[in-house]
DNA sequence: CATGCTGGGTTCGCTTGCCGAACCGCGCGC
DNA sequence: GCGCGCGGTTCGGCAAGCGAACCCAGCATG
């Protein structure tokens, strides 16, 4: 007897879920916030060290794993006259992250401040506000979940 | 003296960063999966516990955390002749974040998966498929960070 | 009535992760 | 050579995550 959710979308493969996937890699504490500073231009150990207050430890590993994953990639520079050292910058992979963090950018701009927005985005060339909208390949842009609708890969009949 | 980063774009208080704060809501481990499950209509607790394969007490503090913050709401409801229980389901400020997880899922359909997505989104109306994408308010579409200014509230230019 | 079953948790040890502070090593300027 | 500062690594303590065991309400069964 398979007691499974009476949902019907429900019934999909957890295991490979890409939600999961994408929060093994970023997921972690500070992964975001590393990311978040990447965007802002932030590349040197020592400034996202200061920018985000986490244990240099944490940092540490937190950099190796996203470099591990390819989401930043290490390399090397030299300063004026001084010894070389590596910084941090976003790849593609990365980049493409990007999305993600403006998402919950927005939603703590909604919900979590009173007032404007701590960071304001806009676009470069005119200047006009930047958000994030959902849209189907036909072009309509689509106001929330009810709209849309799931279909998980097997769509015949796959047990778990 | 303030020694902050070098980098222009990157002084502003992180301490009240809109991405911190949602994180502070929703990026503890088990969070996401949750409301990811609540988007497919997963609403009971057993029904949850199985679908995440998560500890109990664990969801139960998940849970109890996205009921305190708003993000879901807990309902009694009572089954043909069973007792009453409670389901977990989302609220407005809750259904605010699916941009976010479509936006988690994009990537790891796109980086950590090959073949067909294992979830599909289509819009309900048109059946074509769903996206996230930035845009600015003067309709253009925008291809990534790089087209994208970020501007600190407390800085000059700012209108309230 | 006693008994058992089931859903929705709570409690209990254990392990893992996060934390701040201390320490270390390399290369540079002196 | 000496000291310094960046970029880590190491260390002890605390918090969070973990699976398994336990608990309690209420319905069903005998």
């Amino acid at each position: 007897m398979v007691i499974l959710t009476p949902v019907s979308d429900a019934t999909f493969d957890r295991s490979r879920c890409s939600v999961a996937g994408t929060l093994a890699v970023v997921g972690e504490k500070w992964s975001l916030l590393v990311l978040r500073e990447a965007f802002l231009g932030v590349r040197r150990f020592a400034d996202l060290q200061q920018a985000l207050g986490a244990p240099k430890a944490v940092l540490t590993d937190r950099l190796a794993t996203l470099v591990r994953e390819g989401v930043l990639s290490r390399e090397p520079y030299r300063a004026e006259g001084e010894r070389q050292r590596h910084e941090y910058r976003l790849t593609d992979k990365g980049r493409d992250l990007y999305p993600t963090l403006v998402a919950l950018m927005a939603w703590g701009d909604r919900y979590l401040t009173d007032g404007p927005p701590p960071l304001a985005l806009e676009h470069r060339d005119c200047g006009a506000a930047v958000r994030v909208a959902l849209v189907c390949d036909d072009g309509h842009e689509i106001g929330g979940p009810r709209e849309v609708r799931a279909r998980a890969a097997g769509a015949g009949a796959a047990p778990a």
